[in-house]
RNA sequence: GGGGGCGUAGCUCAGCUGGUUAGAGCGCCGGCCUGUCACGCCGGAGGUCGCGGGUUCGAGUCCCGUCGCUCCCGCCA
């Protein structure tokens, strides 16, 4: 007999039917015992009188620990007395395809590094897979739009000769008899699809990044979101993008999940509306010293942590906006090939995103002129040597663009109120943590 | 990498100023229970108190070192 998902049953009351998954709760009585088994889609009960003396299908349930596999078949009945769902299971047979060992090594409140050393035993509740069916739907709106506006999805190597100049440490593997990095991102490579004569791409995919940091939402492998665009005017264009498309992906995700977040997690999702508010970095300085911060950091340096989440708040009060664009970066928090404001060397046409204080994306629009980035290059004292492949990129017709890098795991985390990466990322890595 | 907190049973934790055989809830095992649904009731097993060293008549408790976790900062997405 074929497999009926739980989720399905409803339909076939009156029949017999065949269920596969996970013993959730086994309660053995004088006379009767019930089994709940869940699936990837939900649960039943399943019933079975208790014969004097014990019938084998009874020593059977008996026999049960939780989150041991079974499939169950039975008659398939609908009683009000059933809290779930309002219909069991009559048990006919039981086969155990793995029985699982008593004692699971962790419970719903373990605590989470405790959960990840188990992790595939934490997967198995319905508020952990969520998240990941919530990152399907993300993922699925995300290419949904750049299909809509005429993007090509690319898929760079991670194994690279050089850095990808981002200030963040490198992982060296070794490769042959040379010495390879892991890519710290695609920068270097969206802006050759660009040279290439793509005019619009995307990437998902993993970045690796050898930084010993130890916060709620840094990991040294992390899904990255990747967009470079070209013929564009200015960095605004590229913002201009982003919200459109992240408004989408809200949206969709919204409809499609909103209700079973709420319910799951208590977080009421709200679509953004579009354009989202844009604040200059020094504006923004400024804005925090208005509101009493006094520990703003000073003029050549990014905000810290406290500023940005004091900053979202500010934003939020006055604009009814979870999301702000910070943009004009200094030269000395950007790398060098950041475009530079004509009337302003010092600073760039940058931005970053924040999502409620966290901070999701930083973009610019590049410097396509070869001459004028190598002189940004010496200018930030990179040596050129290493990356001469990358400058060539620029010597034979590149036009304007930009684009931006988007953490996959930190928007998850804003999008289902979890307080840190490592619940939203499938198997988390960090400095501590290879295995499993 | 810097600073704070933490590490006691399978899990979550309590253990006051150092003092006899280290506790609870959940889980597990056994028994009882006419339909449970966080089932209930009774009983039981289970601990080198992260690891190493020191102080002391005596250390889970104090000191030093070390490993790990966690939060904040730095770094970033």
């Amino acid at each position: 007999m074929g497999r009926t998902l739980t989720a399905d049953l409803n339909a076939r009351v009156g029949e017999r039917a065949t269920v596969r998954g996970w013993v959730q709760a086994v309660r053995d009585q004088k006379r009767v015992q019930f089994v709940v088994v869940r699936d990837e889609a939900g649960a039943v009960q399943a019933v079975l009188g208790k014969d004097e003396p014990p019938s084998p299908l009874n020593e059977a349930v008996s026999a049960l620990t939780p989150e041991s596999a079974v499939t169950l078949t039975g008659l398939l009945v609908a009683d009000e007395r059933v809290n779930l769902g309002g219909l069991e299971l009559r048990l006919e047979e039981l086969h155990v395809d793995s029985l699982a060992e008593p004692e699971l090594p962790i419970a719903p409140d373990s605590a989470l590094d405790k959960r990840i050393d188990w992790r595939y035993l934490d997967l198995r509740r319905p508020d952990r897979r969520l998240i990941f069916e919530v990152q399907t739907a993300v993922e699925q709106a995300m290419r949904e739009h750049w299909r809509a506006e005429r993007f090509v999805e690319i898929h760079p190597p991670k194994l690279m000769g050089s850095a990808s100049e981002s200030g963040a440490e490198l992982f060296k593997v070794e490769y042959f008899d040379q010495t390879a990095y892991l890519a710290q991102s695609p920068q270097f490579y969206k802006q050759m699809a660009i040279a290439g004569g793509f005019e619009r791409v995307f990437e998902i995919g993993p970045v690796f990044r050898a930084n010993p940091s130890f916060t709620s939402r840094h990991d040294t492998e992390f899904t990255s979101v990747d967009v470079e665009i070209a013929w564009i005017d200015s960095h605004e264009d590229v913002m201009a993008f982003e919200e459109r498309w992240l408004a989408h992906v809200l949206g969709d995700v919204k409809e499609r999940y909103g209700e079973q977040i709420e319910r799951t997690f208590g977080v009421e999702l709200t679509v953004p509306t579009v354009p989202f508010p844009r604040i200059a970095l020094a504006d923004a300085k400024n804005l925090l010293r208005e509101h009493g911060h006094d520990s703003v950091p000073g003029p050549d340096h990014d905000l810290d942590p406290a500023s940005e989440r004091a900053l979202s708040a500010i934003v939020s009060a006055e604009h009814g906006h979870e999301f702000a664009f910070v943009t004009d970066y200094p030269t000395t928090v950007r790398p060098f090939y950041h475009m530079r404001h004509p009337d302003d060397p010092t600073l760039t046409r940058s931005f970053d995103l924040l999502w409620r204080g966290v901070e999701l994306t930083t973009g610019a629009q590049r410097e396509h002129r070869h001459d004028v980035l190598l002189a940004q290059a010496e200018d930030k004292g990179v040596d050129p040597g290493p990356i001469s492949y990358y400058l060539d990129f620029f010597r034979y017709g590149a036009p304007p663009h930009g684009g931006f890098g988007f953490g996959l795991t930190r928007l998850l985390m804003q999008l289902l109120g979890q307080d840190s990466v490592r619940e939203v990322t499938f198997l988390y890595r960090g400095p501590h943590r290879l295995l499993p």
